[in-house]
DNA sequence: GAGCGTTGTTTCATTGAAGATATAACGGTC
DNA sequence: GACCGTTATATCTTCAATGAAACAACGCTC
């Protein structure tokens, strides 16, 4: 079943990717539906936006009736009148439309950002809140229920590095997940950096933190720092148990 | 165009959703292809797992075949012997749907959370970051290129909070966003707190934080604290300038 | 060697989504 | 009132994805 090609490379590039849905009422907006609104926006009129974007004008009408049922009005249209009419989003649309695109900057927040992943094993729980056992230690996180055996994984844009004198004390911050460590490597990016932090695991903890935290805590290999997270920002997921 | 209907109920419930996707050499591994090699692992032959997800074979074996071509052998298949044979998994298999799991969980995690948003305007900028001034202050974000007028959205898991007396000296921190502010709404939840804070924009921040965290900075309505968060970790959108 | 249930492979049928086309209605401008 | 470009609507065609069915190959058990 297996074609030989595909075999010859093992490290081939796995992206992440999504596609971001608001759903209502049975319908579900996606992108597609947003660069059209977009377009009818620019060009004025449903007609422009269907020659412009290769699309059928009767199926891009029926797909907004579709919409409107589910959405409420999203388009003015008007014929007749001087050019023949045109059609102008609502101001509904507008925020719609503004909601899609910080659901979809949300998720490619998600997939841009570096994680570090830790195999642990569930060792304390409080509903949904499981203390995890892992190499570096334990941590928090939410764990779907009745798992044992977990991964947990921490965004790299949700850990926050303190420097080892002002590391706060873990009654007075919300924060209770804390590893001190010494950086292991850093990773200057044009406007960011990602630094990898020694926790005691095989793995590295990384988090990414702007070139200005990075100068101010004067982030070079070597140095002491402690890292912090949230428990409600990491997750765990299941883990196959190694089988025999 | 639009019908009467939809129009009555404004303030429908619209829901954000996602599908995850794992993308190799133009090929997409979706949910679905999750969700068949789950089934052939529990079944143990590709006739039994398209049976229970009533699938035609045919089309399932090519599916298989286009997937294996991308992302390398998935499955093993035997064919005679007793039983008349079987498909099995490959241990990359076992890890491609491991990772794909933690995609769909982080992507979950986006769609649950509460979030809060600020309009503000881009006052600075340093390549992808972006310093906005908004009415809580200003605060740092990723922001896209090239726009001046941006909605940020704040993640609630994404903001830790402090007591007053242990706030971090904002030289000692990666979380470069901190403001003072008065706790307003605690919401307890299962496992977990969603605390609303007053910091001096009109739509107050919200914070999700452990029931232990809340018990442990004494969270209750009128309470001071501080609330930091991540630049690293949060997201300008752009924002439609006012028309006129 | 017959039987069995699986994997492979091909061919044909079905179905649903999208495009193509035609026509009516509208309301301004001229 | 003719003209124009748009919205609205219905019908037909096209195409791609999927299912259905048939058959060969395989290898173990008996």
């Amino acid at each position: 079943m297996a074609p030989e090609r595909g075999t010859e490379d093992p490290s081939a590039e796995i992206d992440p990717a999504f596609e971001a849905e608001l759903h209502a009422d049975g319908v579900t907006f996606d992108g597609e539906d947003a660069t059209l609104l977009r377009t009818i926006d620019e060009t004025g009129s449903l007609n422009a936006a269907t020659d412009r974007l290769g699309r059928s004008y009767s199926r891009t009408h029926e797909r907004i009736d579709a919409l409107e049922a589910a959405f409420g009005p999203l388009v003015e249209p008007e014929r007749g009148g001087s050019g023949g009419g045109g059609t102008e989003l609502t101001a509904r649309t507008r925020t719609l439309l503004a909601r899609f695109e910080r659901l979809r900057t949300e998720f490619s927040g998600v997939t841009a950002v570096e994680e570090t992943v830790y195999e642990g094993v569930v060792v304390d729980r409080d509903g949904e809140i499981a203390t995890v056992q892992t190499a570096a230690g334990e941590l928090g996180a939410i764990t779907p229920p009745e798992t044992e055996a977990v991964q947990v994984t921490i965004r790299a844009d949700t850990v926050t590095l303190h420097s080892q004198a002002e590391a706060p004390t873990s009654a007075g911050t919300s924060a209770r997940n804390q590893f001190a460590g010494t950086v292991e490597t850093v990773d200057e990016r044009e406007s960011v950096v990602s630094v990898g932090v020694d926790i005691g695991a095989e793995q590295p903890l990384t988090a990414l933190v702007t070139q200005g935290s990075a100068a101010e805590l004067g982030l070079t290999a070597g140095a002491s720092v402690v890292a912090s997270f949230k428990t409600t920002a990491t997750r765990a997921t299941p883990r196959q148990q190694p089988e025999a």
